[in-house]
DNA sequence: GTGAAAGCGCTAACAG
DNA sequence: CTGTTAGCGCTTTCAC
């Protein structure tokens, strides 16, 4: 069985063939010593004498035998690995992950992210069971994007980003959520709007209990009326703002603009427009929340609130490895500035319109 | 630099975690049984009183006990986790993710993503030491991306995305490179060009050779002469890139347009340029190579050479899980299409500049 | 129906 | 210097 390997190696890959992981008990025999010595070696520690470490070392090379982090972390409570819990990987927690993964480089620590899947909507408290999956073993502490339910103590150093509630007790990473929901809604208002339709995340969130309260704040100060009728439930997520928004749009007195919570909702709120003979932003405009790169890609380019989510990432990494030193947090809620950012899609309101 | 914080918090956060993790035992003992009882009911044997199965899930209930994957999977050798192993997060990896999440739905499997921090420059053959490390334990199987070896046995099935080698032997997904990067290059042609720079990637990845040889045989077949001295490796990394590109716009007879291999640096080239007062498109037309998220964020949006990223992660889960369910793949290599993505990074050639 | 015991791969005492 | 032993948390025979 032929492997093709990397210019300076010259000899065979054996004993892999059948597929059997090659073990630290395989080493030893092959090198004829005890397990015990392997693992001398393998951490490097003192006591063994020269020529049996270069044996040793010798058939390590040849197996091409890497210890199982598995067995190791059961055996050792450290593992220098972080672990980064998501419910899925979408537009918003990949971006998290590449600052997260910016901001891990020079720590020393390795990074493990475990997905759940999606496989979330059912069980409220994913977040606590997978925790619990991992933590003592495995991970050395962990960043719990958008957790639902957060404990006081889970057993293992935590952060948590944009947590459900206000995060009693533990470190949590967000952005100015309240600000960002002003800062659209005004801009909105300041293009002549009036009716402006609000398309809400999820009531479990704690964002988006902020960004309502931050639209209904924006619409109060220019003085304009609250109407419960022009807020729908989108949940963040596609399949509920799709009908949200169908039902917002539908109607004849419908809104001139909406706020979606979120850039996933405002892009089907888009596509819903379109589907319905509307034009964005010409008879509708639209802006979102998040600042996700798909933002731009559609057409029209989503104006939107931008949060720094690869800075949130990184922030809660860095946060996460002081507490691993053993230090403590200077601040133990950082909440990151939100700005917005114009695009296409929010227009001014035709004069002819405006008192409507 | 203005930070938000709500610091509302004035003791210190325990750097040494009370709240010891809840093991089997904890469960057992509680319930009054032993280990194996516990065991037993959390994997739904038969053989168990209800009323004994009541008490300990009771008990489970109210400790918030979940049992340890690691240990678990180190008696089992079955997890049904599948891993994806990166040598980094970075747009390119974080969208093959995404496909990847959308693809595990429904599966089964839970997603374990793995990455190597970036640290994997100096060491060759990281996904060999990784996949290691977690196959056999933790991972029933993996899904290696851009692996810079691929040997034929790993001990575990494994696909490979976008290999160094064409990949003897291994499952693999990639996209088409050769014909993209012909399409590049038509494209700056049909523009006009003809002193087309080039970016190459990484010398020791097929890919990269493959977009090379694109440049070369569209050009050849346009009856461009084909200069060495507009190519320049670049890495697909930020870095070389920019030294490269520095070197290859510095020059008097500097190109009129550039491929680059990849995003990445089309995006850095197209910041030399503007660092050395060259405007793009209008002095330099630019085009890269992978349409990341990215690439249409920037000013001026990157025109490119799309590669289905997300579709790629997904056919690399599909195929993965067929083999982990014991089936045979009716294709071992896929090979998705690469098309043209039109913004605004390239111009035509001004009429007075060509055939100068 | 239930529990004692062995062992997954590894490391850390402690003997020899 | 090296090997033997115990045990991390869990599952699985196999007695009772």
């Amino acid at each position: 069985l032929s492997i093709v390997v990397d210019n300076d190696f010259d000899g065979y890959y054996p004993a892999v063939e059948t597929g059997a992981r090659v073990t630290i008990r395989d080493v030893a025999a092959l090198a004829g010593v005890s397990v015990a010595t392997v693992s001398k070696v393998i951490n490097a520690r003192y006591g063994v004498a020269a020529a049996t470490v270069a044996r040793v070392q010798a058939v390590i090379d040849e197996l091409g035998y890497e210890a199982s982090l598995v067995a190791r972390s059961l055996r050792n409570h450290r593992t220098n690995v972080i672990g980064i819990l998501v419910s899925d990987i979408e537009p918003f927690s990949a971006e998290l992950l590449k600052g997260a993964a910016k901001a891990i480089k020079g720590t020393g620590y390795e990074l493990v992210i475990y997905s759940a899947g999606g496989m979330t909507g059912d069980h409220v408290g994913w977040e606590r069971r997978y925790l619990s999956r991992l933590s003592g073993t495995l991970i050395d502490g962990a960043i719990l994007v958008t957790p639902t339910v957060v404990g006081a103590s889970f057993g293992a150093p935590v952060v948590a980003v944009d947590p459900h509630t206000g995060g009693d007790g533990v470190p949590t990473v967000d952005s100015d959520n309240l600000r960002g929901a002003q800062l659209a809604t005004e801009h909105l208002i300041g293009l002549g709007h009036r009716r402006i339709g609000f398309l809400a995340g999820r009531p479990d969130l704690e964002s988006a209990r902020l960004r309502e309260l931050g639209y209904q704040r924006a619409l109060s100060e220019a003085g304009v009326d609250f109407d419960p009728d022009l807020v729908r439930i989108g949940s963040y997520a596609q399949v509920a703002s799709q009908q949200a928004a169908r039902e917002l749009l539908a109607r004849s007195d419908r809104p001139t603009a909406v706020f979606a919570a979120n850039d996933l909702s405002a892009i089907t709120t888009i596509d819903v427009a379109l589907t319905l003979g509307l034009s964005v932003p010409a008879d509708l405009s639209v802006i979102g929340f998040d600042n996700i790169p798909e933002s731009a890609l559609i057409t029209p380019a989503l104006t939107t609130i931008d949060q720094p989510l690869q800075l949130m990432g990184q922030r809660a990494i860095s946060m996460l490895v002081e507490l691993l030193r053993g230090g403590s947090l200077a601040l133990t809620h950082v909440t990151l500035p939100t700005r917005l950012v114009v695009r296409q899609s929010c227009a001014p309101l035709p004069r002819v319109m405006i008192g409507a």
